[in-house]
DNA sequence: GAGTGCTGCGACAACTAATGCCGCATGAAA
DNA sequence: TTTCATGCGGCATTAGTTGTCGCAGCACTC
């Protein structure tokens, strides 16, 4: 692919070659991919690469208890080019934020690297020592944070490397109803990630129907010989849609009416509920009248819950109903004396 | 710092020098900057190292309209160094989701070079070339996505730059409640994201309290001449939790008491309110007991409303009672007519 | 319009580093 | 013990790198 001469090209091939650090690399397999791009070059350079020109400027260890030495990179290392600007490293740290709230610890601590790498950055541009930027900086997240479900790291790594390299896996699964350990070999098909807790999509191996697992209740996970069942008709989309995650009601967007308090009125005009969406002032006391078009969803309807007494619903009537059969059900429910609590 | 002697290491500090598109980069001021670092070479040499060598292996551009000629990276090259390996990549991609909800577009787009370069390692895996990934990944927002504020880009960059660098900043600012453009010399403190609106903390030049500004409604932003003042008495956790979003109601958390149906104990079971948090089964109907110590915060309290019939709150009694009147406050405004609609 | 300073670029020679090859040492497996 | 795979030092050859010089274009000044 490019020109065998090129050592600086080289070098970068090989630095990308070599894996972070719990996973590792020996020298003949390195020798191979070097070879498979292009890079034919002696072992005895290969070694010299390595021992001598990168372990040196790069934070690269290598394991040399068993003879074919494998290599891998500091498990914080992390470098990008071209280097982060300052705007994206306080994206970074935002981000960061708000992920740890919204998925699992590992899954997060994948990408820990390029957290610190950014973190690095902003420490280095005052002076003065003192991390100010730690103290100045929050993202405050959207809803109530559930603490994320424990997740093990290896399965992790090995669902999403069967789910993408299409593999079969066999795993131990925590079941929710038995509470019993139960080994199954799974055809994943697809991963969904919501609240705080991440879902397997996979049919069971001898099986056609599509199960949900939640990836914390898997307690062990390997790669399986059998060959992985693609499913030609899944999409993922229709699948969620179809309710699967209690989600969507309706297939159809509805017209949403509402009356809204002065403060929702506001919080809607820079962060529209719809991109098609028109509030008018009403005549007297503050309020706003609200039309929107949104998803007729589970999602919706929660949100407009919490607004509690700043929204008035108009239409749909669907919703109106559903909004007041609630309330006064809440309300029935905290007029009974509570502790023995009865039907409903 | 290192032997000026490496050729490599000077190649890869060269190219770190070299900013993202938007960026550019002189041909003396890259020579400054390598010999800060070390390397004292011949402007020839660097030359040499930008015109030959590395353009023409990586993807860098040069401004030649104006003769010190101006070097920057293509804006959606990255390389991650180590590679990226499978399960990061997933990580990215989900993660990209999440923050589309959340961020403005132009600080998801600060990411963009990143995300991309997830998506092509996952590209290249399936050898049939369908990039099957797309269609088996999803990450479901945790509540209501609003529609991010629409936030400029320059904007976003100068803010951030100020924030971390410490310098003061002249912008224009459209007033929220007079419609009316402003200037206005800011001395910012922090920043604070929030549902999907993002606010800058900071004190007007000549006054002394601390106001918010949201983002988006900077229409325009330089730096300034004046100095940057600081406030060492800020701390942006104690701004939050005074109140200063309408978040928390009590510095203290509280303990919780309610009685939850089987679904919502099912949910905290993995995906708990709080690390302390006890649900015991009630004897019958399949109705549980849930103790746990949470913040005393409207977030929470959000919950609960959503949770609607699913929870019934027993203690903190104050919050029972909200509930409770809230509940009673928004049949009341469903029993009346509504405006023009009637019931249905 | 000529002078001046900055920058880029081609050429060249001296220098330095990279590469492949050989032989030897080590340790594990046969 | 032998055999094989691997690592490592050394060495001659080859290839690349570097500083220097001279020239050319361009903007700016006087």
């Amino acid at each position: 692919m490019s020109d065998a001469r090129d050592t600086l090209f080289r070098y970068l091939t090989l630095l990308q070659l070599i894996p972070r650090s719990p996973g590792r690399i020996s020298t003949p397999v390195l020798k191979e991919k070097l070879a498979d791009r292009g890079f034919h070059i002696d072992t005895r350079s290969l070694q010299r690469d390595l021992g001598q020109k990168l372990s040196t400027q790069f934070p690269i260890g290598c394991d040399d208890s068993q003879k074919p030495y494998r290599w891998y990179f500091d498990r914080d290392f992390q470098c990008h080019l071209p280097a982060l600007d300052v705007p994206s490293a306080l994206t970074l740290v935002l981000a960061e934020e708000y992920l740890k709230g919204l998925l699992p610890p590992v899954v997060v601590g994948q990408l820990s690297a390029h957290f610190n790498d950014a973190r690095q950055l902003l420490d280095g541009l005052t002076s003065n020592g003192l991390s100010k930027w730690a103290r100045c900086v929050r993202a405050i997240p959207n809803g109530k944070a559930l603490i994320p479900a424990e997740l093990n790291e290896e399965t992790w790594q090995t669902v999403a490397e069967a789910l993408l390299e299409q593999k079969a896996i066999d795993v131990t699964y925590l079941s929710r109803t038995s509470g019993t350990k139960k080994p199954l070999t799974l055809h994943p098909q697809g991963i969904v990630s919501r609240h705080s807790a991440t879902y397997l999509l996979a049919h069971v191996d001898g099986f056609e129907d599509l199960r949900q697992f939640a990836l914390h209740r898997i307690k062990h996970a390997t790669f399986s010989q059998r060959t992985w069942q693609a499913r030609d008709d899944f999409d993922i989309d229709h699948y969620i849609q179809s309710g699967a995650f209690g989600y969507r009601q309706g297939p159809e967007d509805v017209v949403l009416e509402a009356e809204i308090a002065r403060p929702v009125a506001w919080l809607l005009q820079e962060t529209p509920l719809s991109d098609q969406q028109t509030i008018e002032a009403l005549p007297d006391s503050g309020w706003y009248r609200l039309t929107a078009l949104v998803p007729d969803d589970q999602q919706t309807l929660w949100w407009l819950m919490g607004m509690s007494t700043n929204v008035k619903v108009l239409a749909p009537s669907t919703w109106r109903e559903t909004l007041k059969a609630n309330a006064a059900q809440v309300l029935a429910n905290y007029q009974n004396t509570p502790g023995t609590s009865d039907t409903n």
